[in-house]
RNA sequence: GCCAAAGUGGCGGAACUGGUAGACGCGCACGACUCAAAAUCGUGUAUCUUCGGAUGUGUGGGUUCGAUUCCCACCUUUGGUACCA
């Protein structure tokens, strides 16, 4: 009686999921016969705006791989949670009045519906919410064990802090240095202690000592300001030079932040990209990111007029160039300065330095290739033939990286060649015919000429030389440099995880478990409270909640939340640990996580690091959280044009615009068929539109086209719900995975929607007569059938493993044009067939199981 | 600039390790059903062609019996990055 019809679908597709989630049935248990696989999917962060058909892409795909692993004897966890602290909501508050914990509830609300209508098999209740105070309890303690621990260099491993503080009584700190010389500490006169001295400083000097080791510590730090937000953004939050989110202006500014030593990690982040499964272009990005680069220290004494000898520090990938350089550069903000600028040359250097201040970070980001400098007046002596070398401050040197100095050599690098050139410096050509004078030449392949001890050698076997020789002489040594920063961890903002630490005369100490979470306060002052604090400033009295002490008035970064929740999946409800160990250990790792892209340098990283941490801590049994990583590909929206005749109310169709002198108006996508605009809809859209006239071509009106990121302002959103209203969940879930490629971006449209409905409706009809009874033979299959069967099942295997999607819809849909045209009603054959479909389209599938019987 | 990935019909895209290029879907054309239209079903559909064939996977070369696939150079697009010594 039924046809695969509009009506049908709906009652199918509402009786599952009614069914589903009234059984439990993708309810989960830690343990099990089978073997365990964890699927994931990044979890949203719930915005106001709702999903749009972008966002279930990478949702499908994972549900289709939890559902056939499910079907192949596997216990699977696939759960889902929602990242919601984070500015956006915030924002919404101070723009809206709305309290984010408000709009946040709503939205998650919403955001749930949606995806309940797509039919996935998410074990809601494990369900995780990084706002939700029961969750952050353990964000904020695993940032207590971070703030808890030490970077042992000699191991290469996280310990606790008691284990420092036993070496520093038995050893002083010989044998750990502090990990980074910039941070003195105020009222320690050397960085070298012995285990006497140690026992003889007072408690603020210890406590400040052991911040300089703490994996999260507090120091004042250069951090990205941002004013129009009034907070403070991490590198990756900035983008040339304004921030990520609304392009406001960013500035250099000195603050007492939270930072993670995440650079301690570096090389145990870049080997552990070798034992996981993420694309070539991911971990190249992450590589890149951590930007390892290996060379040597040297120093250079600087030529000394009267007084104390002076050393120049600097940090070269290309110690086998030295008998090339011809000049040094320090940074403006270098140290040493102000101390070796020569009398003559002071007034230049003065002038110089005013300038560089009064550059904004833009500018220097939007002129970075044009050449300034100043000459100090001093020299540096070549430290092996003693050769006089003039000293030069630049923007060009970061005082960030390295020494904050370099050596130049303008015969093989580009920078010091055009500076050498600007400031007309002679240039000392060390590799022969390899140089031309015109361009600077960063060959390793050349042999060295003008270049002493190193005359005739090949410059890639000359750095071990160099650098040998460095060493025995005192004058250098072998380092490493990472262009990756320490991470900031406080941000001066409200919807975020209060950092559970109390200062006692301004030294912080960490809050016991027992007072954990440190709930967020109520508030409804959301502003900044000035100088660079945060609106949590503003309630005096929960920061000064006791006489002598003070709570941190920052939060933590939407990084924190989202770089453990995979780990909470495993045991959401605990309130005793962050995590069973035995849930912990079953679950382990993730087995495919899929995501965007566009989380390869923060969210990656930092969860890798907290892995990392926890790892050395005891807490986990392995280091990388993610085993591999598919990055599905954005899907863009398909903007729609219109071209109002400047000034007036008229609208010119897209073959005429050039005619008049127009500006295009975005409209929405849900007016337009093709290209051609509904114009009766269109005066109806906005007030303003009410009057418009129309210049046609052909009679019709013609919209401009153009592939955009999908975005509520572009008009050219389209929502699932549409999509499911007008052909079901399963239509919408295989459509999204013949679209394309999973990890290809590609523009939305809805050209191919009908050829992926008729497949599910000729499935349909193999088990229907054509007046619509149910029909299936117990008849022996045909060879042919069978076939068309096996060849379909033995691609859908094939191609899970691939997460190549597209080709299995194809696949099936060439079994089910074969079997249709084979009339094939036998359920020797259609019971394979649906289970192999199960995963992609889990509806129609379940109800054709069921009559099956 | 540097790093990475990718360029295949009118469109989205197939082609597993070098072996019949264009699967599957859309669109289009024709046909069936219909008074008619829609829907549905069927057939055809890379280009050129003197109907023998010829040419075709961004461009130009190369390796090979054979190249969308491997190598070199270039062009274009997308993503990452931004003076990192």
């Amino acid at each position: 009686m039924a046809d695969y019809s509009k009506e049908e679908i709906k009652r199918i597709e509402e009786k599952w999921r009614n069914e589903w989630r009234q059984r439990g049935v993708y309810r989960v248990e830690n343990q099990s016969d089978k073997p365990k696989y964890y699927v994931l999917d990044m979890f949203p962060y719930p915005s106001g705006a709702g999903l749009h058909v972008g966002h279930p892409l990478g949702y499908i795909a994972s549900d289709i791989v939890a559902r056939f692993k499910r079907l192949k004897g596997f216990n699977v966890l696939h759960p889902m949670g929602f990242d919601a602290f984070g500015l956006p909501a915030e924002q919404y508050a101070i723009d809206h009045g709305i309290h984010p914990a408000v709009s946040t509830a709503q939205n998650i609300h919403n955001f749930k519906n949606q995806l309940e209508k797509i039919g996935f098999c998410y074990d809601w209740s494990r369900e995780v919410q990084t706002c939700d105070p029961k969750y952050y309890k353990w964000t904020q303690w695993i940032f207590l064990q971070i703030f808890d621990s030490w970077f042992n260099r000699a191991k290469g491993k996280a310990e606790r802090i008691d284990e420092l503080v036993k070496i520093f009584e038995r050893n002083g700190n010989v044998d750990h240095p502090f990990p980074n010389t910039k941070f003195l500490v105020p009222g320690l006169e050397k960085e070298v202690f012995s285990a006497s001295e140690w026992k003889s400083f007072d408690e603020k000097v210890v406590q400040e000592i052991l911040m300089q080791y703490r994996l999260a510590y507090l120091a004042y730090t250069d951090v990205n300001w941002c004013e129009a937000l009034g907070t403070v953004l991490a590198n990756d939050e900035v983008i040339n030079g304004v921030s990520y989110r609304g392009g406001f202006p960013v500035v250099r500014k000195q603050m007492r932040q939270w930072s993670l030593r995440i650079t301690e990690y570096a090389d145990r982040l870049l080997s552990g990209l070798g034992q996981i499964d993420f694309s070539d272009s991911m971990k190249e990005i992450q590589r890149n990111w951590i930007g390892k680069s290996v060379g040597a220290r040297i120093t250079f004494k600087v030529k000394a007029e009267a007084g104390e000898q002076k050393n120049l520090v600097v940090f070269t990938t290309r110690p086998d160039t030295i008998f090339g350089v011809d000049f040094m550069v320090l940074a403006p903000e270098h140290e040493l300065v102000k101390e070796i600028t020569s009398e003559t040359q002071a007034g230049d250097v003065e002038k110089y330095l005013k300038y560089v201040e009064s550059r904004s970070e833009i500018d220097r980001m939007a002129e970075v290739k044009k050449i300034t400098g100043a000459f100090t007046g001093a020299y540096a002596l070549n430290p092996f033939n003693g050769r006089e070398i003039p000293i030069w401050i630049s923007e060009y040197v970061l005082a960030g990286y390295g020494t904050g100095a370099i050596m130049a050599v303008p015969c093989g690098d580009e920078r010091d060649h055009k500076f050498a050139k600007h400031f007309n410096l002679p240039i000392t050509n060390i590799i022969g015919k390899h140089y031309n004078g015109v361009e600077a030449n960063p060959t390793k392949d050349a042999i060295l000429e003008n270049s002493d001890f190193l005359n005739g050698i090949v410059m890639h076997t000359a750095i071990d030389v160099v650098v040998n020789r460095l060493e025995e002489e005192g004058i250098g040594k072998r380092q490493v440099n990472y262009k990756m920063r320490d991470a900031g961890w406080s941000r001066q903002r409200y919807w975020g995880e209060p950092f559970p630490v109390v200062y006692h005369e301004d030294i912080p100490y960490a809050m016991s478990e027992a007072d954990l979470p440190l709930e967020l306060p109520k508030s409804n002052n959301f502003k900044s409270a000035g100088n660079g604090e945060g609106p949590l400033a503003n309630l005096k009295e929960w920061v000064f909640f006791e006489p002598g002490k003070k709570r941190d008035t920052n939060t933590m970064p939407t990084h924190a939340g989202a770089a453990w929740y995979f780990l909470r999946y495993a045991d959401p409800h605990n309130d005793k640990e962050f995590a069973a160990r035995k849930a912990l250990d079953y679950w382990n790792q993730v087995d495919v996580y899929i995501g965007g892209s566009e989380h390869a340098v923060a969210h990656l990283l930092y969860s890798r690091l907290w892995v990392k941490i926890l790892h050395d801590l005891g807490y986990l049994n392995f280091d990388e959280p993610f085993k591999k990583l598919i990055n599905q590909g954005k899907i863009t929206g398909d903007s729609r044009f219109v071209y109002r005749i400047r000034g007036t109310n008229k609208f010119v169709s897209a073959g005429l615009k050039d005619q008049y002198e127009t500006d295009p108006l975005h409209v929405d996508v849900n007016m337009v068929t093709g290209l051609e605009l509904d114009t009766e809809v269109f005066r109806h859209w906005k007030p303003d539109f009410h009057n418009a006239e129309f210049i046609l071509e052909n009679g019709k009106y013609i919209c401009g086209a153009a592939i955009e990121k999908m975005s509520k302002s572009y008009f050219n959103v389209v929502n699932p719900d549409d999509i499911i209203e007008n052909y079901g969940a399963d239509t919408l879930r295989m459509y999204e995975m013949f679209l394309g490629p999973l990890e290809v971006s590609k523009p939305w449209n809805t050209n191919g929607i009908d050829g992926v409905f008729k497949f599910l409706r000729r499935i349909w009809n193999l088990f229907h007569t054509t007046s619509g009874e149910f029909l299936v033979t117990e008849d022996e299959p045909a060879p042919a059938e069978l076939k068309a069967l096996h060849k379909a099942l033995k691609k859908v295997e094939y191609d899970i493993d691939h997460y190549s999607f597209n080709t299995t819809v194809s696949e099936l849909m060439i079994c089910s044009n074969e079997l249709s045209s084979l009339k094939c009603n036998k359920r020797s054959i259609l019971e394979p067939l649906i289970i192999a479909l199960a995963p992609y389209a889990p509806h129609i599938t379940e109800e054709l199981w069921e009559k099956l019987g």
